[in-house]
DNA sequence: TGAATTTGACCGCG
DNA sequence: CGCGGTCAAATTCA
């Protein structure tokens, strides 16, 4: 019995593990990738499960999704001094994402770009305080994207996010590097070293925290966005874990043609108030829908941020551009 | 030691 | 005048 589940989960991980093999020497989506290495790391912890189960002591590594490094808030006010300065108040955010976290993460998933927390408010109304961040890089290089993070009242553990002004930084981003950099290496090697991941670890906890979550079930959801002609180019789109776990999102990729040409099926209808849709962040500068409904995306956080992110296999995402995601019907 | 965060005050807008 | 956004000194972190 035990023998054929187990068997089964190893097949399926062979599988997929070939599937995925040859979309690495195909234009896939990082999407379509990151969706089928959760696949084979799905039937890795089925096999493991059922080895358990048989008595057998296997030590599970914690998988990509494991690390934590949380900023510890120090509430510690010291002495404060006279500072005065400034001003403004600013308007039209260019996006505004709900960043469902299923961890306790303190922070929501990181988006990949650095960012530099330059005030704290509480707001009227609100049990939690507003972050404030903006673009590390906006000294050096003048970058003047800014964003908002802030506890939802009714579920502290969704984040709302808003986005506003647009990258103009070389940034890369961390998350993708590092996403992309395991992938390289899936691909040169079979599988990476735990050294190396180690490294990546201790160098790139931001997109490690973004696995954890979207390993642990995240959900993006973007609304009420304004002045959609300068739509933020990069914010991510962690996917919905359920879908993954239980191998239907990985199926309604494959049905809609896996190699990255996802159609408008592709969308789950997994929740009634959630729509599902995938696309590019090297996209999302001519994206134009009008989304006046709440969306959620199950997309790859790799594909997600970055508008300048040069690496070359997420310049040609597969996301059609011609989606029409500013059509109602396809949201359900 | 430089970078990032914290946090009270300043400022503009409604 | 209050609220929200931003600044920047002080503090903490790496």
């Amino acid at each position: 019995m035990e023998q054929e589940a187990l068997l089964n989960e190893l097949k399926e991980g062979r599988e997929v593990t070939n599937l995925l093999m040859k979309h690495l020497h195909l234009p896939s989506s990082h999407q379509t990738r990151l969706v089928l290495i959760e696949k084979i790391l799905g039937s890795y912890e089925n096999a493991l499960s059922i080895l358990n189960c048989k008595g057998l002591v296997v030590e599970t590594k914690p998988s990509l999704s494991t690390m934590e490094s949380l900023p510890s808030i120090d509430s510690s006010s010291p002495d404060k001094r006279d500072v005065f300065k400034k001003r403004k108040t600013s308007s039209g955010w260019t996006e505004q994402l709900r960043v469902c976290s299923g961890t306790s993460l303190d922070n929501p998933v990181d988006d990949g770009f650095c960012w530099r927390k330059y005030g704290q408010k509480a707001i009227l109304g609100s049990n939690f305080p507003r972050g404030y961040y903006r673009c590390t890089h906006r000294h050096s290089q003048g970058c003047l994207a800014i964003k908002q993070v802030q506890k939802s009242n009714d579920d502290p553990t969704i984040f709302e996010v808003k986005y506003k002004g647009r990258h103009t930084c070389n940034q890369t981003s961390h998350f993708a590097a590092t996403y992309v950099s395991v992938l390289t290496e899936s691909e040169n090697e079979g599988n990476y070293s735990r050294k190396r991941q180690h490294q990546l670890e201790v160098k790139q906890k931001q997109a490690q925290q973004a696995f954890s979550s979207f390993g642990s079930g995240l959900k993006v959801k973007t609304e009420d966005l304004d002045n959609r002609e300068d739509i933020f180019p990069s914010f991510p789109f962690p996917v919905e874990s359920e879908q993954v776990k239980n191998g239907s999102f990985v199926e309604a990729l494959m049905e809609n043609d896996i190699m990255g040409n996802l159609s408008p099926a592709f969308i789950s209808p997994a929740t009634s108030e959630s729509n599902y849709f995938s696309m590019s962040p090297c996209h999302m500068g001519s994206f134009e829908s009008d989304l006046t409904d709440i969306i959620s995306a199950p997309t790859s956080v790799t594909n997600s941020p970055i508008g300048d992110l040069d690496i070359s296999s997420l310049d040609k995402l597969e996301f059609d551009p011609s989606f029409p995601f500013d059509n109602p019907e396809f949201f359900y």
